[in-house]
DNA sequence: CGACATATTGATCGACTTCAAGTGTAGTGG
DNA sequence: CCACTACACTTGAAGTCGATCAATATGTCG
């Protein structure tokens, strides 16, 4: 396995020298995606579970009349189908939004953990819990905002999540999301993600130029966004 | 710890004796819930999960100028905090909807489970994990579905989860939400949940007095919601 | 350069919100 | 037992946010 996975774990409790030592160790291949092309597909049994290690994915479904919406989007450290070793079947796609690198582990790894690293088991099953904190956040975010709020928080927790990561210069990061996307981010059509954009643009809020985005005044668009991090869990303790 | 749960977790994976026993022989408090009580507050560090053996709860956050999002409906055998032995610090609230019994399972137990019974941590583990899949579905629905497509999926929905824990009789069962807690569930407001909710009557898809849901045309309230249960993970195989 | 996706702009339409008012029903307390 | 309150439900009317349709840039890459 790899480093950007022991940034996120660590953020969140002590790792052990042992605990280290076994994610290092893991067996894994490393598999490289370009662009749009899936990782993942619904359907499929996955017997192992992918780690980003560069670049950027994201888990989405397909609904009648072509709609789709991205549930999540994946920065580096991420597990993208972790979920996948007790679920076993899976019931979304994974697509790279940009070329990127995972660290494929095999399920029999992790079944080991569970078996041998009590703690570490624990740390792995947060993962996926913060997964669903995020989830649950982007439910009222898109069941109560508007399009300034949701396209807002967007950039707001992804800056954040980001950052734990060092994936981040300051205020600004690469996010190589288009307008179509960012509407199946937000369930919101692409004509209507330009012109809010174009809102938060001529608000100094931000500028969000090709793949760069640059947060201009943190504090404004965290209280656009209603922005609170705390469901992104970043606590050190004991788990 | 109870039966429910042994339902639920049992339609998945088979559980050993022993870890029904275990499950069975969990030191466990109940406590009854008054409909509206909340049972778990933002901010919380509870020291135990609770396991909803009666009645039904629901998970929500508030937004600025009073607006409230319910990020998902619990019915009996879910466990309505089981993220919190985890997570630590609660995210969000959690309110009984119904007059509604729990047994309160310490975390110092589920942590002896996690150092002790692998395999029963992994079906623990998947039970947030479907929570996870559920918030997914959510997040699909009310970003891409219009009212129509929301109403009709959370019906469909909550049937089949009512189904798997025996609270159903035939298409029929107890729904205890009013008009303004279903629009926190969906998005929308009260009164254009009213109006559809009306649509799907007179379209004859199903009956909705007082909290008596009776669906009668399951085919065509599934096609109107785009519902597959896939998502939901009702298949048995070892975890 | 040509091809194709992405970004942008204008105009119209409609689903849903908001505001307002009236009805029904259950609970509370004198 | 009835007055009073509170809330859920219902209906009407008006307003708005965002979707849709359509066309024109702009940019990128082979």
């Amino acid at each position: 396995m790899s480093n950007p996975l022991i940034l996120k774990l660590g953020r969140r409790d002590t790792l052990s020298a042992e605990e280290m030592r076994v994610l290092e160790g893991a067996p894994a291949r490393t598999i490289a995606y370009r662009a749009d092309e899936d990782m993942v597909r619904e359907g499929d049994r996955p017997i192992e579970s992918k780690l980003l290690l560069k670049g950027f994915a994201a888990r989405y479904k397909i609904l009648g009349r072509g709609k789709r919406q991205i549930t999540h989007i994946h920065v580096p450290g991420d597990f993208v189908d972790l979920h996948s070793f007790t679920l076993k079947l899976m019931d979304h796609d994974i697509v790279a939004l940009s070329d990127a690198v995972v660290a494929a582990v095999p399920h029999e790894t992790l079944r080991r953990i569970t078996d041998e690293h009590p703690h570490l088991t624990r740390l792995l099953w947060l993962n996926t819990v913060i997964d669903g904190a995020i989830h649950r956040q982007t439910i009222v975010v898109i069941g109560r905002q508007d399009a300034r709020g949701r396209l807002a928080h967007l950039v707001c927790e992804l800056f954040v999540r980001l950052e734990i990561v060092g994936e981040t210069e300051g205020y600004r990061f690469e996010l190589p999301l288009t307008q179509p996307e960012i509407g199946d981010v937000l369930g919101l059509s692409t004509v209507h993600v330009n012109r809010t954009l174009q809102e938060l643009r001529s608000d100094g809020l931000l500028t969000w130029e090709r793949t760069t985005v640059d947060i201009l005044n943190w504090e404004r668009l965290r209280r656009v966004a209603e922005f609170n991090p705390d469901y992104l869990n970043l606590v050190h303790e004991p788990r």
